[in-house]
DNA sequence: ATGAAGTGCAACTCGCAGGTTGCATCCGAC
DNA sequence: GTCGGATGCAACCTGCGAGTTGCACTTCAT
C-alpha cells in the first residue's frame, strides 16, 4: 500500500543533483555525467540503477553507449502522498497549490 | 540554494509512518506513538528529533509530557522541488496537478 | 516526601549505503 | 584484426543512520 521507494531515491543529494541534470540537459551517458561531478563513474552508474529501480530514469542502449533519460511520472506517487498528508491541513494545501502552479516564480 | 533536508527526513519509511500517524491521529507524546510502533521509546524519539530538524514537526511541552505536532509547511519546498524537475514535462505537469486537487481520490 | 510515569542523555552495536579500485568485456573505427 | 573508448561486474573500505540498553532527571499524585 505504502510502498514509496521515490523518497528513498531523492533522499541523496548527488542523486537530485543527477536528476536536475538529465532534466535540464537532456538525456546523458554515466561516463558523460561522472566527468560533471567529483565522484567515479561507477558510483554515479550506483546512483542511476537506484533511480531506475525507482523508476525515475529509464537507460536505453545506443550503440556503445548507454543513454540514461528522465521518467518523471513516479514523482507523482511522491507529491500524492504528500497529499495525503498535508490533507488535513486544507489551508495550507492551498498553499501548496500555489506554488505548484508556478514554479518559475522561485 | 538546495537545501532539502525534508527529502532526507521523509526517506525513512518509520518517519513517514510517524507523521501519517500524527496528521490522521492528531498530536502525542512519544511514549504514545512508541507503543503504537514496533520500536522503542528512543528510536521514536530520534526520528521525531529528525522530524523536527527538518521543520515537520514542532515540540511543545505540556505538564511532564511533551506533544508533537506536524508542521506541513516545508513539504511545499519538495513539492517545489519535484515541480521544478518535472518542469520540462508540461504535460505530465498538468498530470500531477489533477492528483493533487483530488487526493481524496485515492 | 516518596513513588511512579515520563522525559533526556550517553554509549554501544550493527547493517547498509556511498564511494573507490581493478579488471573483464563489448562495440565501433581505422 | 586490433586498438581505444565505454560499459559491466565484483571485492573492498568507511561512515553514518537506525535501534538498543542503561541510567539520571523532572513532574504529578497521594
Amino acid at each position: 500500500m505504502s510502498g514509496e521507494p521515490v523518497f528513498a531515491a531523492l533522499s541523496d543529494a548527488t542523486r537530485r543533483t543527477l536528476l536536475t541534470r538529465l532534466a535540464d540537459g537532456g538525456p546523458a551517458t554515466a561516463t558523460q555525467l561522472a566527468a560533471e561531478l567529483p565522484i567515479t563513474r561507477q558510483a554515479v552508474l550506483k546512483h542511476l540503477e537506484a533511480l531506475r529501480d525507482a523508476r525515475l530514469v529509464t537507460s536505453a542502449r545506443a550503440g556503445r553507449e548507454v543513454r540514461y533519460t528522465v521518467t518523471p511520472e513516479p514523482l507523482a506517487d511522491a507529491v500524492g502522498w504528500i497529499a495525503d498528508v498535508g490533507g488535513q491541513w486544507d489551508s495550507r494545501l492551498a498553499a501548496l497549490q500555489a506554488q505548484f502552479s508556478s514554479p518559475r516564480a522561485k
